[in-house]
DNA sequence: CGGGCTATTGACGCTTGTCAAGAGCGGTGG
DNA sequence: CCACCGCTCTTGACAAGCGTCAATAGCCCG
């Protein structure tokens, strides 16, 4: 059972045995948060960088006429706050979506693990980077893609991020998705009844099915054409060239 | 003149004047950039940060079926990328929207800065807290706000990044937004078609005026209603408590 | 058995997009 | 000096996407 911040941070840098260890130092300790409550509240000022260990988290900014706005989704394994820094003052809230296990970090320790090792600082370097492109092909959903394009591109993207740590059935893919419809139109800035019609077009069309929280992608082609779906943005073989990481032979990728 | 970098960087930490020598070295290296010319090209893998110097720039993704999406605008000051580590495939591209000056800047001279000062460095991670902060808020918009509310949100959100690096005229607050219609809606989401009716409507409402692309602000309260904008987002009195830069004293901000 | 949450469906209306045309303005070349 | 071009802004008419309101059904759990 490897921790889903390895499995992730694996994919960003070549770690050692050494590395390893010493990122698995800084996940030790945890706690439970329970579905809908907050991980860390708006407005404070946090002590700890919080990480998924396990469940669905999210960031997440509200209007002051109630409307909310699910700003970053958060899987196991991903870190809610870029390293080496605390905020010293909230300008959103982080949720659990699921009830899930926390990893609280110290920054002093993140970073001290960074300055241990060139391929850790790598690493981290890359998933704040991932985590801003991940962020900015929402940003842009939101902006210029459909209700159903929203969709799909979400799909393709939590099908490669799970993935990435292991968490994806891959005959006929399909993986948990434990969040509600109304917990998507927050995501997707749709509204609830939206998401539901769109939901059952992406059926019809025989893209998806969804039944008891779990999707399976029927036509992962299809939805990709659809979507608009590239997946560069997850650098998924390594992102960085501060580095010399020698290896990296060329991706093939949309030039455009 | 003080460089926009040194000035915005200011807001972030109290910087000696040892300090901003450091940081002032950094951007001499300066190159030319056409309006509408790309900064840095999608797909490329840069050989510097670009941080703007003068001019107004912005980070762009282009879907497919030829949609094109701001994602974030960079005013002179901003560093387009993270600091410290360079992209080695870039997801987006970087384009001037006006004529721009680009200082260039090599990655391991930017990590120098922040290893040989706490001040440095507590500046540089400021500013990427208040980077993403921003890009959220941009998230935010295209999500949950209207038209107008979206238009409202960012001359606010304007006004203060400017104020932050003295662009702003402050008697009747005015400045330049020297970028068009046709920008504005793919900054915000929307058609060039509606941008152009949701700026008048703006102007019959008394909020703004804008001719010959300078822009004013006659009722700054109003619009801040309007739009559901609250300035904790920009930190404007730091924002990060890794430090113990003491003399931070408590700032009055909405709590919820 | 009843309450609460989630998913579903229908009817209706508003916000926003699309298409198209025209006006204003600065630059350029004959 | 004027005609012409290209760019930006503006306006109108119409259509489409999405939101809102409301009602119902299914399910889990107490």
């Amino acid at each position: 059972m490897v921790h889903p911040f390895l499995r992730k941070l694996r994919h960003g840098a070549r770690l050692t045995k050494d590395n390893e260890d010493i990122l698995g130092r800084l996940v030790q300790s945890t706690r439970l948060v329970g579905a809908r409550e907050d991980v860390v509240p708006f407005g404070g000022a946090p002590r700890y960088l919080p990480l998924v260990v396990d469940g669905w988290a999210c960031r997440y900014i509200t209007l002051e006429n109630g409307r909310r706005q699910i700003v970053s989704l958060f899987l196991p394994g991903d870190l809610c706050e870029p390293f080496g820094v605390l905020p010293r003052f909230m300008d959103h809230a982080i949720a659990a979506l699921t009830p899930v296990v926390i990893a609280q970090i110290r920054p002093e320790a993140i970073r001290a693990a960074a300055n241990a090792s060139p391929r850790i600082d790598e690493a981290l370097w890359w998933d704040l980077l991932v985590t801003s492109a991940i962020d900015r092909e929402h940003l842009v959903s939101l902006g210029r893609r459909t209700a159903t394009e929203r969709l799909g591109h979400l799909f393709c993207e939590l099908h490669l991020r799970l993935t990435m740590i292991g968490l994806v059935d891959e005959d006929e893919p399909s993986y948990d998705m434990p969040v509600t419809q109304a917990d998507l139109g927050d995501l997707l800035g749709l509204s609830m009844v939206h998401i539901n019609r769109s939901l059952q077009e992406l059926r019809r069309s025989g893209m998806i099915s969804l039944r008891d929280r779990r999707l399976s992608i029927r036509d992962l082609d299809g939805l990709r054409e659809l979507s608009f779906f590239d997946d560069g943005y997850l650098h998924p073989f390594g992102a960085l060239s501060l580095l010399n990481s020698s290896d990296v032979s060329d991706v093939g990728r949309t030039s455009r």
